[in-house]
DNA sequence: TTGTAGGCGTTATCAT
DNA sequence: ATGATAACGCCTACAA
């Protein structure tokens, strides 16, 4: 397959009539060279079209600078714009990511964490699909002192790092919210209430009902998959509620904004018949008309310090001092979907 | 670092009183090697923990199974979709995937080709961010036969393989559409034209001009970023025109979705004073009103054709026979924000 | 400052 | 059907 052999440090060695060691130490800049040499042996490195082959370099050190991801699905506003945000750092700190997603099938998720191990990463970055009861699925990493890190949504294992937002505070400000605007019958459409962020905000929402004086009922939550389809059904859904709620609180606001529209193609006022909120302050609640209130959800920023918290750790340069969960601001943004004055 | 030792297939070996050589080859499923025996050895490298060690076997073999992955940039809409395709297909196959993006920066971009290359990836998909005049930045891998795809915006050289859809033909179709609907003024809001994708709807839009008899003139071509930014901007410089245009076909939906909503604001009625078109078929495009007429873009299937093409060159099995360019089917979605009728 | 030599864990080529 | 052995390319004590 290959054109031509592949040149090793041993090949400069020969042209310069020096050993393969130096060679070596010329390339990682080791002090113990002579200026001279290390020059030398750089020109020639690249004269000869050299380039380290970092499995051997693995092999010998045991370590691989790369870095696993594992999340629900790629394709969502919020995990894409949380990959584009550790892609930052990593490349930044000459860490490699290895990516995967779980769309849901636990087979799945766990053959990628199983994978991960196997390609040897340095640490993982994970997003749980739903909340893994226990973590043996991990296990292996935290035997190995393998450093895991979970972001969006957390990990209640003490070994874990964490990087999240507060889901519940969130939840309880924008039910508030609706409540101040009015609001008595409050609906809470959301996903999968097994995975933690969406029982946090579910129980956000509760707080608040309570606090507002308000009631919950079963018939207020909906559970669904939160997707563009799922948002549409609520809609319809609730055209065909005798008893109708007068505010919704969604967790994500692509489902929002597709119920709010459903709603509003029937004819619905809103926000003065139904207030809306959404989660995530995703493009589409700047478009949707009247435009989504929302709880600005920090991606990019997460990303990032998640990232770097793995990193730093790796290092050994823990500036995450004792505590294992990072709790990033995020706030809510009121918009006219849910402002009746 | 590390707890305990990792087992190798010696310590396997002299667990079962084998050799290392028998272990490795019934690891391997390898025919010569009796079946009690591979049961055996299969059993104890389960009882003891065995995991293989990727980088002593890439090291021999001269294979990483890794893909290596370069995009402009990694939270948006199609790429993030296309993304998903290319796991799906990758993870079926057993390969890994490594991601970078460029964020427009030429210099991060070689960077990160240099990466892939030094990471040894068996081979690349590439989404490039501009235009390459000359391909030389892939020169090595193309001289080591390391197998290149590119995806979304294709590549001329002819040693590339290229996963696209017709650019120039469904600007023109977008283009005819709104002469139809009776657009005389037709405005193109493009990103940058030394991008191929967009260099080729610009000339589909320009052809589709000459073919209903109306004439371009420089007014009518608007260079941005495409970002939300870019529209909110776009629709305020429309505004500003004394000759407004009654037409708009934008190269992506988020860009003409803020526009349209920034004329909309100023009491612009749509489509009756200026019609709209997109491309991408974005869920925003579904979201704004009136929903925007697009191009469906195929991104999942995108990304699983250009996975799929690249792990079958890998493997020798070239299912896209002779032609290095695959096609993708992509149509007009006609919608309300061009319908005058 | 530089060289020598052994080993990281596999796989592949010979043998047997 | 199995075993012995030599690479793969790099790093790093230890020596010089």
């Amino acid at each position: 397959m290959k054109e031509d052999k592949e040149i090793t440090i041993y090949d400069i060695a020969r042209r310069l009539n020096i050993s393969a060691a130096t060679v070596s130490r010329s390339l990682k800049e080791h002090q113990s060279i002579s200026t001279a040499t290390r020059k030398k042996v750089h020109a020639m490195a690249k004269e000869m079209g050299y380039r380290t082959n970092s499995f051997a370099r693995n092999l010998r050190t045991q370590q691989t600078h790369t870095l696993g991801l594992i999340v629900p699905r790629l394709n969502s506003y919020v995990v894409s714009s949380i990959i584009a945000g550790i892609e930052n750092i990593a490349s930044e700190y000459g860490y490699n990511i290895i990516i995967s997603q779980s769309l849901g099938s636990a087979k799945k998720e766990t053959s990628n964490i199983n994978m991960m191990f196997d390609s040897r990463v340095d640490g993982l970055l994970v997003s749980l699909a739903y909340n893994a009861k226990n973590m043996d699925k991990f296990k292996m990493f935290f035997d190995k002192n393998i450093p895991v890190v979970f972001f969006d949504r957390g990990c209640e294992d003490p070994r874990s790092l964490n990087v999240v937002i507060d889901n519940y505070r969130n939840a309880y400000d924008v039910t508030r919210h609706l409540a101040e605007q009015g609001c008595s019958r409050i609906m809470h459409i959301t996903g999968d209430l097994s995975t933690n962020i969406y029982e946090e905000r579910f129980r956000g929402y509760k707080a608040a009902l309570r606090d507002s004086g308000l009631s919950f009922s079963d018939d207020l939550l909906l559970v669904s998959d939160l997707t563009e389809k799922a948002g549409v059904d609520a809609g319809n859904h609730i055209l065909q509620m005798t008893n109708k709620p007068d505010g919704v609180f969604a967790a994500n606001d692509n489902c929002a904004a597709y119920c709010l529209q459903t709603l509003k193609e029937a004819g619905v006022k809103i926000p003065q018949e139904i207030a809306f909120a959404g989660f995530n302050n995703d493009p589409v609640s700047r478009i949707i008309e009247p435009n989504l209130t929302t709880v600005n959800y920090p991606c990019h920023e997460m990303g990032e310090v998640a990232a770097k918290c793995l990193i730093d750790h790796l290092s050994g340069t823990r500036t995450v001092d004792n505590a294992n969960t990072v709790v990033l601001r995020s706030e809510i943004i009121a918009r006219a979907s849910s402002l009746r004055k």
